[in-house]
DNA sequence: GGCCATACCTTGACTATCTAGGCATCGTGG
DNA sequence: CCACGATGCCTAGATAGTCAAGGTATGGCC
């Protein structure tokens, strides 16, 4: 794995794991490789931020999970989207683009 | 004061702050104030984060600090970027470029 | 047999942010 | 004259999210 990745998760984990989950059930080692590989390395989240943000969104109710069998028939637990998840990503997507926007552009004012 | 800003802020902050003192020394409450208004609101630095991250940038070197007086006349602790800050402001920027670029990229998938 | 990848989970420390206060000065309106 | 809002600084405590570093177990491959 490439260098390290700093601390700017932070806030935006919630949303990253809820989007990974709108194309369908996976479980969570599985999210982990889908974000990394889907942002080139960018964002490569640690089990152990991974797992309790899964116990936290479905303690709220914002995720489901199932046991199962992963694609190599191992044991593993797969989480999907729940309706109450829909509607938090899309607000917390909405709420990251006009605050990140407004850092963004704070960042890179001349 | 608008809405709540949530806490969006977490790993922005300090590249925010060396970001406004980038255009001129300024005191922390016009710090405050120079990012909400040049974010339309959107950035809304709460005292009880601002002081404590100024003294860590203080400690770290990034930043001095100088008493003096406010455009008003009144006693100001004055905060100017160093050498050190300056590279830090830099390094900070593009790891945040690249990072929430990434971020961004994939919540915005279809 | 040993090792790596898969897959899960937990503990402890750290750090940053927020909440919610407090202090002091000044200008303005009633 | 006095209250109040704006200016300006500071701190204590709670919270919460992330990371580092461990641990378990299975399966495939050399």
């Amino acid at each position: 794995m490439p260098k390290t990745t700093k601390a700017l998760l932070h806030g935006s984990l919630d949303a990253l794991v809820l989007k990974t989950l709108s194309f369908g059930p996976r479980h969570g080692y599985a999210i982990a490789k889908w974000l990394a590989e889907h942002s080139g390395e960018e964002i490569r989240v640690e089990e152990g931020s991974l797992y309790p943000a899964l116990y936290r969104m479905e303690r709220r109710e914002w995720i489901q999970a199932e046991w199962g069998k992963s694609e190599l028939g191992r044991r593993a637990k797969f989480y999907r989207l729940t309706a109450k998840g829909r509607r938090q990503l899309a607000a917390e997507t909405e709420e990251w683009l006009s605050f990140q926007g407004a850092v963004g552009r704070v960042l890179q004012m001349g």
